[in-house]
RNA sequence: GGGUCCUUAGCUCAGUGGAUAGAGCAACCGCCUUCUAAGCGGUCGGCCACUGGUUCGAAUCCAGUAGGACCCGCCA
């Protein structure tokens, strides 16, 4: 099915050729829906732009263009208002046509791209023998979606998790834990994360204050870097026990991903060095190997250089980061590689980003983006933390959201009078608190930091993820009441649009594809949260309308249909989210 | 010193160079004999931080100012 947007834009740039000439061909005749329906559904605002070059009234322009279009089989005749303004109005005819190709189709009728990329979308991230936490939930929820939203548009995704398996940190936790609890480095049964996690922070605490232990712990660091066995094996226990600890995080989220943390580099990384000195990038400075950045000075007006290989030998992120885009151009021809983590890392993407250039690593045909996010903050505005100060783990807030929601089912179904299995009352729980959480994720523009609360993402009502999902509820309690089959609707039966709700519904409906289109283009969930909301909210003042199951066939019928397309494109939708529906709740 | 981002209703936030800037929450007023009221309708609420500029047209683009967050040599 044709875009309702890309067809009457590609119909708008014929009028202006054929009005104006080919010089036109590439003229954008701004085409946006319209705020307020009484302009109709779209509105064109290419003739005001037009007035300077072509040295005419903007109304005389729009004449012209007008003249030249043909939309007679999608809209009433255009009309022109205010200054220059082209208003188009959807046939009915056009809509019910456009529906009927949703409902046959199992994708709701929503096209896969033309040119399909090799994206890679790098999210979550967690480190090695650390505890993942609440900062890692918006790489983990955003980065999942926009994986999923690109592969459903047909993009060949890989979606990969740079965990941070190798650094320092481990000569760290290794020296330690030889000296405490040296079983832990034998076997994986030994300790459990929680006790790793507390292991490290006390051989952080050692490490910036015991000279001796710093010196061992760099040690330990260079004997893994050269393959000692020893500890090669300890550094592999502790990313096994870290490794299933994530994945029952994984799991509960359910998003998949696959691993290949910074070590995967590990072999890449002298080349890197060596080719930036070939290339006559790479200069010694202060004992380290550095590439001057342009566009970049430090607190002396000097240009700042970013660190290759540090003085001792050692190497950082900035060369893994290095390796890691050359590897995912050369050996896995990415087109666009996505990478979901916190805008704090902005400046270390564009430096990255501007040495891999200069290289020539990085060439135009390939897009590099950084998707930032801001931070997790709590209701007080500050950082999100316990009330005891400590960093929130994620398993239990997640916990936490579902025991909330879990009350809230009970509560509700006590006061309903109703009967339901233990079970039911746990999968409505597990499912509404956990697509709460990642849905108020999700509607928040990415690049605000966020203020996370509990009350206002279980709440009932508002832009939240139980909203929709009682949306969706509704529509199978339709299903449900009247014995419909949803699948066995006739697909011959017409659409009959005769409600202002239920046009409502119909345009929104044929929105759902360019509403992808924008979160592809852009890389902002919330787009699609919005476009989901919308559409509930229109669902429900239909439900409150116009009668379903009492109507009178072919009203019946053709209600049922609107049902049918709203639970679908709900279901879709929020799958891209990474969130399940519920068909009772 | 340099850089990035932010500032929109009491609160939390949308907003694509276009016509009268929108939601949700909170507050207030209505609507359940009828498909789950976790719903729907209504009222109230605005110097889009400020000052300029570009433009036929600016919350949106540019410059500056103020306030805030974050990053900037051997952590990631």
């Amino acid at each position: 099915m044709k875009s309702t947007l890309i067809d009457l834009t590609s119909r708008l740039q014929a009028a202006l050729i054929a009005a104006f000439g080919s010089e036109l061909a590439q003229t954008d005749p701004i085409l946006v829906p319209t705020q307020n329906p009484k302009f109709g559904d779209y509105q064109a605002n290419v003739a005001m732009s037009l007035a300077k070059p072509l040295r005419q009234k903007p109304r005389e322009i729009a004449v012209q263009i007008v003249e030249h279009l043909d939309v007679s089989g999608l809209c009433e005749p255009p009309e022109i208002a205010g200054p220059g303004f082209i208003n188009l109005k959807l046939k009915t005819d056009y809509l019910t046509a456009q529906l009927k190709t949703m409902q046959k189709s199992d994708r709701l009728a929503v096209e896969a791209v033309k040119q399909p990329q090799k994206v890679i979308v790098d999210f979550s991230s967690p480190n090695i023998a650390k505890e993942m936490h609440v900062g890692h939930l918006r790489s983990t929820i955003i980065g999942d979606s926009l994986a999923r939203t690109l592969a459903f548009l047909g993009h060949d995704v890989l979606r990969l998790n740079h965990v941070g398996d190798w650094g320092t940190q481990f000569g760290m936790l290794i020296t330690h834990l030889r000296q405490v609890c040296p079983e832990a480095l034998t076997s994986s049964e030994a300790v459990d994360l929680g006790d790793l996690v507390a292991f490290y922070k006390e051989a952080k605490q050692r490490f910036d204050q015991d000279e001796a232990f710093k010196a061992a712990s760099r040690e330990a660091v260079v004997e893994l870097q050269s393959g000692g066995e020893e500890a090669l094996r300890a550094w592999q226990i502790l990313c096994e026990q870290s490794r299933r600890e994530f994945q029952k995080i994984y799991d509960r989220l359910n998003i998949q991903i696959t691993e290949r943390g910074e070590s995967f580099y590990n072999p890449l990384l002298p080349d890197v060095v060596k080719d930036l000195k070939s290339l006559e990038l790479l200069e010694t400075d202060q004992g380290a190997e550095v590439v001057f950045l342009t566009g970049f000075t430090n607190k002396e007006g000097n240009p700042q250089p970013l660190i290759i290989q540090k003085s001792n030998g050692g190497y950082n992120y900035a060369t893994t980061d290095l390796a890691a885009i050359r590897y995912r151009i050369q050996r896995d021809e990415a087109d666009r590689i996505i990478y979901v983590t916190d805008a704090g890392q902005a400046n270390h993407f564009m430096q990255i980003f501007q040495v891999a250039r200069r290289a020539g690593w990085l060439p135009d045909t390939v897009e590099v983006v950084h998707v930032p996010f801001g931070l997790v903050q709590g209701e007080d505005g500050k950082k999100f933390k316990t009330r005891s100060g400590e960093t929130v783990r994620l398993r239990d807030l997640l916990d936490e959201a579902v025991k909330r929601a879990r009350q809230d089912v009970e509560q509700r179904i006590q006061a309903e009078g109703r009967s339901e299995t233990p079970e039911f009352i746990q999968q409505v729980a597990e499912k509404v608190g956990i697509g709460a959480v990642k849905y108020a994720d999700l509607s928040q523009n990415r690049t605000s930091d966020y203020i996370f609360s509990f009350d206002k993402m279980l709440a009932l009502q508002g832009n939240t993820a139980p909203y929709m999902l009682y949306a969706y509820v509704r529509v199978q309690g339709i299903s449900r009441k009247g014995g419909i089959d949803f699948s066995q609707l006739g697909t011959d039966a017409p659409v009959i649009l005769a409600d202002e709700a239920e046009f409502a519904i119909a345009k929104h409906l044929l929105q759902f594809d360019e509403t992808l289109a924008a979160v592809e283009q852009e890389l902002l969930p919330n787009r699609l949260c919005q476009y989901l909301f919308e559409l509930s909210q229109k669902y429900n003042q239909f439900y409150d309308r116009c009668d379903v199951l009492q109507a009178a066939e072919p009203q019946r019928t053709s209600r049922l249909i609107l049902c049918d397309l709203t639970a679908r494109t709900l279901k879709l939708g929020l799958s891209l989210l990474g969130i399940e529906v519920l068909e009772r709740m």
